[in-house]
Formats: structure tokens, sequence, C-alpha cells
DNA sequence: TGCTGATGTATCGATTCGATACATCCAGAC
DNA sequence: GTCTGGATGTATCGAATCGATACATCAGCA
């Protein structure tokens, strides 16, 4: 359970919560709605369910008959596993939710810890916004340095390769920062209860910062894996 | 040697063109030099190492006697192993850069592949750099598609999620178009020639394309690995 | 003198990927 | 009518990769 499944599990409970779902529903929901970010293959998901299972976290059904009401054991039907959130998993959920550690900004984390900030108390978010600003900082100070120390034995296309790096992580920054100015101006004038419609009101919120950066494997690409 | 391994080796190869190197060093260069892009690991750069010596690619030379002439077998110095391309390597290479296949525009390859245009004809670049627009526009409609399909039931954060990653996206398209442009009017009017350092003439050239993102593991990031 | 941190090579267990097998169901082509 | 392709769905396996660590040398510096 290194540091990507952290994340993963995190990730399902989350969706779960919402309503319960088939493995594969699972998949494409973590591979489109929470951003683009991530695509985790089956070899992982369906491992890390059996794990969520075994801690009492989920419970399986097999949704069986799906129309007459005999037919079910009758034929065999193949599994089709829902899985469900328990009130322990759920409970869990929260407690992952209300964590605010050093890894919620760290690339693999801040995506879906992101997607989930509907239902996340303001101070956690104000906290995970803060640190992975000040994370990218720290990044674009590194580079910074770095690009000092070799700016002259680069050509052009690697220069370019890295102003443009650069220039992207600078991006994401602003956008922090606009986020944590709309999270500041919002300030005890919308509850931050679980789930808030409120529908993106006037201008925008400010902006998420790409997660793994706005080009990954393509999450919605179906090859099948 | 899966897609991934292609990648480090068509790098490791392309840097030790530059100049031999140390193991160590080489992997610094790959996490800082050739853009924001991944972290290779030891546990991977080693292998890789061992495997293009042995097909006659790269040969190791053990830097002995840094100071003293004799002092060199002497004490049994420690390995410190220097590895160098090799004419057959250098010719792989060439042929490496000139293939200008689909995955040369995937996400793990587009990057190395950019930060080695220096060393690339002018008519592969112009095919990677198509083919990689192409590649992000076909991503851009499958978000679309699937935001379409999904906006009611997603709350403010995930839209919003969304929508900087859509934003992202477009955005490193548009610096395609820049960098596809530059290259069509610097058209016969310069050398495609290896290692071109006319320095930044005029405005810029473009950009490049944030390869992983502007987020990544963080590659300067000394964690020893 | 001894400490710390950079340089440097190397390996190992655990994790994750990517491909694939297999099965069901439905919609549209023929 | 039935056949075929594609979406849905569960599951596993070998290979690739990671992340951590061990080990060793050397420079600076307190």
């Amino acid at each position: 359970m290194s540091r990507r499944s952290g994340i993963l599990e995190f990730a399902v409970l989350g969706l779960l919560r919402e309503s319960p779902m088939h493995g594969y529903e699972l998949r494409k929901r973590l591979n489109t709605s929470l951003g683009v970010f991530r695509a985790f293959s089956y070899g992982t998901l369906y491992p890390c369910l059996k794990a969520l299972v075994a801690n009492g976290w989920l419970i399986e059904e097999t949704d069986s008959a799906p129309e007459g009401a005999s037919a079910a054991a009758l034929t065999g039907r193949r599994a089709k596993i829902v899985y469900r959130l328990t009130a322990a998993g759920k409970e869990h959920f929260e407690e992952l939710l209300a964590h605010s550690g050093p890894d919620a900004w760290e690339d693999e984390h801040f995506g879906v810890r992101f997607a989930f900030f509907g239902q996340t108390s303001r101070d956690v978010r104000m906290r995970v916004l803060e640190g992975r600003r000040s994370r990218l900082e720290e990044r674009l100070e590194k580079m910074r340095t770095s690009l000092a120390r070799s700016r002259e034995r680069l050509d052009d296309y690697t220069l370019e390769l890295q102003r443009h790096g650069m220039e992207s992580v600078e991006r994401e920054v602003r956008w922090l920062n606009e986020l944590i100015e709309s999270e500041r101006a919002g300030r005890d004038q919308r509850a931050p209860g679980p789930a808030a419609q409120h529908k993106n009101q006037s201008g925008d919120t400010g902006g998420l910062p790409r997660h793994r950066g706005g080009s990954r494997p393509d999450p919605s690409d179906d090859t099948t894996t």
C-alpha cells in the first residue's frame, strides 16, 4: 500500500459514497470524472477493492435478478458485483477527508483531494491549497536554480522545454492563488457543508491546479486494460 | 522493455552522445535538464545501462587514477563507471531520432523527443509536433464529450477540475501551434543541422508542451532513490 | 577529529502496469 | 432471424517500475 494505492483507496471510497457501483464503472469514473490525472488499471483496482472489503469498508452485493424474480440463481448468472460503502467505510472516508498532511498536496494526491473538496471542510481545503502552492513554489525555485546553472550548455529546444515547464508551474500557482483568494472571500459566507451545489455563481471561483498536468495517458482512452 | 524503458533508452543514448557520464550524473540530467517530466529511479536506470552495454551501444570505462598515476589499482578504488557511446550506439540513436511513429507523441515520449529536437531533422520535428497536436485534440474532444454527458451531476469543484484540465490541454495545443508555425516560417532558412545554436532570436519560438504536465514528482528533488 | 552532505554504484521487495482471457448483452447489418 | 462488433463486466499474470536502502568515497567545516 504505497503512495499510490493510498489515493486510489481514497478515490474509491469517495466515489462509492455517492452511490454503489460496479468495478467497471468505478474505473471509468476514476479516469474521467475525477479530472485528467491518472489511469488506474484493473490490476490495481480489483485488488484494492478486495482489500477495502476485507477491511469492512465496503460490502459487495451480487446484483442478481435484474428482471424476473426467480431468474436469478437459475441461470447461474454472471457475477456482477456492486460495491457499497458501509457505515464504517463512510466513517473512514470522513477521517481521510479531514487529514491535511503533506502528501495531500503531492502530485499523486492533490487532484483527487481537490475533486472531493465539495465534502471537505473549509480549513482543510485551505491547508491543502496552501500546502500545494508552497510545494509548487519550492519546485519553481529548484527549476530556476538548475536552469541558471545550466543555461549556457543547453540548446534552444531544451531551453524551450525548461521555459515551458516553468511557465506551466507558474500558471498553476496563479490558479491556486485565485482559488485561495476565493476561499478567503467566501469565508463564513457559504457553509462548508457537504456537496454544496452553488453552481458557479458569478465569475468563476478560480481554478484548480492541473493535477498530473494537462497531459496524461488519456484516461478516456478505452484501451481495455 | 515496455513503453517506458523505450524512452529511457533513447534519453540515455542522447545524453551520452554529448559526453560520457556516470550513472549518477545521468540520472540527474534525466530529471532536470530534460524538462520537468519524469523521475527515473536507479532501479530502472542501472538495468537499462547494463542492457545498452550488452547491446554494444555503450561501453563502460572505469575512470581509474584520478590523480596519482599508480594510485589506481593499488587502493582497490571504488568502481566509478563512466559510460561512453560506441559508434554502433551513435548509429542506433540516429535511427531512433529518425522515427516519427505514433508513440513519439505519446505523453511518455514527447518531452524527451522534443528535448533532442536540436539533432532531429526538420521533417521529423514537424511530424512529431503535428502528431502531438492531433493527439491532444482527440483528447480534448473526449474530455468535452464526457464533460457534456456528466455536467449535471458534478459539483463545482469537480467541474473546476475538469475545466482546468481542459484549459491546460488547450494551452498546450496553442503552444504546439506556435512551434509548428515557427518551424514553417524557418523553412529552408535555417539548416536543420545538429544542435543549432540560434539562441532564441527575436520573439520566442513558441513553446513546448509541458510533457507530463507542469507538475511531476519533482525531478530535482533529491530524495536519494 | 568527527559530522554532514554530495557523489557514486547497486539491489530488493512491493507495487503497478499492460495485456489479455473470458462472459454477457444489445444494436444494427445483412 | 441471426450474426457481428462493441460496450459492459470480472479477473489474473508476468513484466516493468518504484521507493527505499545499503554501501562506499570524499570534501568541507566546526
